[in-house]
DNA sequence: GTACACGAGTCAGTCACTGACATCAACTAG
DNA sequence: CTAGTTGATGTCAGTGACTGACTCGTGTAC
């Protein structure tokens, strides 16, 4: 379908992933990234709208998973069972890239606009799940306070992840959470 | 101290937020707004780092105002006592500039850059606020769930503020969205 | 075999943002 | 009163993210 070689999208991640990770998000320019991908810079904007997207290219999916997870789950399921599944959906997308995610953590983690986007990202998918149990009959107010508590045993997990030389398991990590926070704030 | 007119930080600011709210944030430039303020471009960034930073210059002394009302609570006061004064201690900030901050709200609300620096912000406060709450010996899951859903209780307490024609004060809003909130969870 | 859709290149331009240096009122030291 | 310092601003010449308009081969549909 083309006469270039395929697999574009793909290239332009791998480098700039390497690039950020070896030089610092402000030190490499667009321009850079798209030569070891051996594209031109416009070409890159066009798989990504901004430099930062080529990041974040993926939380789509993401939503996709826990919005499907949750409605997966019967009608009768606690607020606890829903974090639960949700988590778990979750973890097992994450858990066979942590080294990825961990190189791509430590980016963020030092650099304020990606930082900014993380949160936009966290942000979006709490509303998605919002939506979601509230079409599952639960007042707005309790679903923001459920997803609210959800993103925060996401975070604690998250970074316990991965950071972790013992390697627990994420899902071994989230349920650790998820324990600490039920018990402590009677999340039924 | 000096030549030209004072007050070229809130001439700015304000010059930023009628050409925002009138013309939308992407199609107005740091230029006409310096323009319009009556200084060059390049004092527009001595005064503002980034052209989102114009509107959220006063994001510290929110802060400092949060963690000040936490800090003068007595060591028993309860969780929901916290969040309540927390919030009261905003409410007292915002209640005066409720049409400014609707004008506000509207321009954040329509841009995708402004409303990831909303999300910074919030997240930077409920970071000082964990951290002043594990100061006072609650243990960070729970300092960290106190937070979140103290930062939920705003969010939706602020929406139907400024949104709001019946005009309650903001306190109200703030009270009613914690009742719900606390019946709703055992916020002890 | 012709048309056309598509994924990329090319080129010229806008605008956010920065560094280096000049200016000039007010203030300060002597 | 003079000389020097300070601090907020102006001026200018960049860099780099991002966009619009256009071109160019290649595969596919007809």
């Amino acid at each position: 379908m083309g006469r270039w070689e395929a697999g574009a999208n793909l290239r332009l991640r791998e480098a700039a992933l390497n690039l950020f990770s070896q030089n610092g998000f402000d030190q490499v320019t667009v321009e850079q990234i798209a030569e070891v991908a051996g594209v031109t810079e416009r070409t890159f904007f066009r798989h990504f709208p901004t430099k930062e997207d080529v990041f974040f290219s993926d939380s789509s999916l993401i939503i996709g998973d826990l919005v499907g997870a949750i409605r997966n789950q019967p009608v009768e399921a606690s607020a606890r069972q829903l974090v639960q599944v949700a988590m778990t959906a979750l973890a097992e997308v994450f858990e066979p890239n942590r080294e990825t995610l961990r190189i791509r953590a430590q980016v963020i983690a030092s650099v304020p606009a990606l930082r900014e986007r993380e949160l936009l990202k966290q942000h979006a998918i709490a509303s998605a799940v919002i939506d979601e149990l509230v079409d599952r009959r639960i007042p707005r107010p309790r679903a923001a306070a459920i997803a609210g508590v959800g993103m925060v045993i996401y975070q604690v997990a998250f970074a316990a992840w991965v950071t972790d030389n013992a390697r627990k398991s994420l899902r071994t990590r989230i349920e650790q959470a998820l324990d600490h926070v039920a018990t402590d704030l009677a999340l039924g």
